[in-house]
DNA sequence: CTAGGGTTAGAT
DNA sequence: ATCTAACCCTAG
């Protein structure tokens, strides 16, 4: 068996004890891992065979760990949800940060976009311009969870799809969802890119 | 608030 | 090992 399969196998029957958790947990997050403790808020402590799943996790989050492992749709076939996601559930998305000065990580959506969003954020901006990210949040992503932020960045990669494209022939389809939306937009994001670098000149 | 550099996760 | 998409950080 493979070690991805041992940690799904892990979280789907929930880990046997603590040292099976420490090593569930310590396995991805690696010995410095800190978790954050969930009565004291300021108490962090370090991932340790001598420390209680209690000191981690509250006794209604243990429950997460014997739940079903569940699958979500991206793109047209179903796939497996990753381990992080469901650590980010236990830890109320907010799940421990090994690198950087931060102490836990605070992502609250790693969904990738789907093509009717693309759709609507290609008219969007070919409606409002380039740059209005916040109006466009309020007309077009009002009740969505795509953050003005979200929109803009979304934006950027779309163009950069669309030039990778021309570039070079070597590197297609990497990923193919995105293929083929850039496939589909790519002259009405290309055209409105070109405008944007236009003003920029002068 | 936006622009743009930086970081992370997942796929190849 | 490298690349992309999604997401984060933050100056101005």
């Amino acid at each position: 068996m493979e070690d991805d399969d041992l940690d799904l196998q892990l979280l789907m029957s929930g880990p046997a004890n603590e040292a099976n958790m420490y090593e569930v947990l310590g396995g991805t997050f690696g010995s410095t891992s800190l978790l954050r403790n969930v009565d004291g808020e300021s108490a962090v402590q370090e991932i340790g065979p001598g420390n209680e799943v209690e000191d981690y996790l509250e006794p209604s989050m243990l429950g997460c760990f014997s739940g079903p492992w569940t699958c979500r749709q991206r793109g047209s076939r179903m796939r497996s949800r990753p381990w992080s996601v469901e650590i980010g559930r236990l830890f109320g998305s907010r799940y421990p940060c090994t690198s950087g000065t931060r102490e836990y990580r605070t992502r609250k959506n790693n969904d990738h976009w789907t093509e009717d969003e693309v759709i609507e954020l290609v008219d969007g901006v070919s409606k409002e311009g380039i740059g209005k990210w916040s109006k466009l949040k309020g007309i077009y992503f009002s009740t969505s969870i795509r953050t003005p932020v979200h929109l803009k960045d979304k934006w950027r990669n779309l163009v950069r799809a669309c030039k990778a494209k021309n570039d070079s022939k070597k590197k297609i389809n990497a990923h193919k969802a995105t293929g083929l939306i850039v496939r589909r937009f790519k002259h009405r994001i290309l055209a409105i890119e070109a405008k944007r670098l236009g003003k920029k000149k002068k």
